[in-house]
DNA sequence: GCAAAAGTGTTGTACTTACACCCATGG
DNA sequence: CCATGGGTGTAAGTACAACACTTTTGC
């Protein structure tokens, strides 16, 4: 390439951190691992990896996520950039955080131990590397508000799901509870969920029915004006 | 340094945008620049510039801003990281672009002058330089969330501002009219603007009062589990 | 037959919206 | 005295919150 003004200026190693959120057992997790290289070798951490030429940010991601879960077509978000001068112990390096929305279901248990990672309840995070901490707050609070006001939450399931349990997803997010019947009203009127015949017999005995996301009717209720909101 | 494991890895340079906004003339504007450099020298840009070894990010935000307009101390959040292979043609760069509230005031004809720059209102934006476009249409969207949600659009102020300013203001930031007696009565229920005995006598005839925010009230405010809605 | 979770409507309250007139002043 | 923008209250409608009982079925 050319030489141009750019050459003169510094140049910095950057990383894409990966907050993989996953719903398990009614409640919101997180995929941590144990840091494999130095410093901090083997304190825990979020999945993350440098960035390489010819990658976007995107790219870097999901790399990163590829590596650590198999997993492919994930929805993800960026956070933000992290760069404070000291934040990585071992180096100059700037961070650009994103989150991730995986079916929880869909890590098994081969990985994990290959890579020492674990589910953890967001609300039990232990003390992570660097600003990993604040990372999953920021990455938590953009998460309420983008779930509230998009239909990303149907991410965590794998196609259908039913309204208990997408109920207690929204419940963990939030970390409140939430009124059934409010609830239920709520996705009603917006009417974009199609019920299935099919029922989940798992987690009662009567069962509760399988819904669908619809996207198309959310076109359609996006054109008409219409807003999400749950 | 010692030699480690992050020496292997790709550097990048990294740049910071600033979308600076500012309420001129009863309209949101962006202050913006005629690039000085190759690539794409002379069109519109976005004031941006490459961060240093030693410099977080939002220093090297704050050494742009402070630049181009002289000015410290200005309320400043960051937007995002952009990261697309072939967003700068000029070469790989990573850019994070933060957005600024000024007081358009303060910026002067003579550093206008200096740096070619110009005041352009958010809807009337020309075609820029690379993605800034799509970083202006996303500062945007999150200058009006925020807004919306935290009193921070007192830093376009002075200090002291009127209530059919204040509404000016929102009005050109939501893009849309607001109901005046309905914006003051949301106002008042709050409890968190002092009111000044001056008038402002230069938009009116009649004057209207100047008011303050007051920061120790909005502790409390916060104290008391109550949340900022305009 | 009983425990455990699924499903279903109504009512009061709070918030949001819509709306029109008088006031103060400089020219 | 009049044109211009500043300032004020009420009523209707909508959205939100609170709340309890019946249904299904596996054991």
């Amino acid at each position: 390439m050319l030489q141009t003004y750019y050459d003169n200026n510094d140049k910095f190693l950057i990383a894409a951190d990966c907050i993989i959120f996953g719903f398990k057992d009614k409640e919101l997790n997180v995929l941590l691992t144990r840091r494999p290289v130095e410093p901090m070798k083997n304190e825990w951490s979020l999945m993350g990896g440098f960035m390489e030429d010819g990658e976007s940010l995107v790219q870097a991601a999901e790399k990163v996520l590829f590596r650590y879960t198999q997993l492919k077509n994930i929805y993800m978000e960026q956070v933000g950039a992290y760069g404070e001068v000291d934040r990585d112990t071992g180096g100059r390096v700037i961070s650009v955080a994103f989150y991730a929305l995986v079916q929880a279901d869909r890590f098994n248990a081969t990985l994990a131990n290959k890579f020492d990672a674990k589910w953890i309840n967001v609300n039990k995070i232990p003390k992570l590397v660097f600003d990993h901490n604040q990372m999953i707050a920021d990455a938590l609070k953009l998460l309420q508000y983008k779930v509230s006001t998009e239909p990303i939450a149907f991410h965590f399931f794998n196609y259908k799901f039913t309204l208990p349990a997408l109920q207690d997803l929204y419940e963990t997010i939030y970390q409140m509870p939430l009124d059934k019947r409010n609830f239920r009203k709520k996705l009603n009127n917006m009417d974009l969920l199609d019920k299935l015949e099919e029922k989940d017999k798992e987690n009662s005995k009567r069962g509760a029915f399988y819904y669908t996301f619809n996207k198309e009717r959310y076109k359609q209720f996006l054109d008409e004006g219409k807003r999400f909101s749950l």
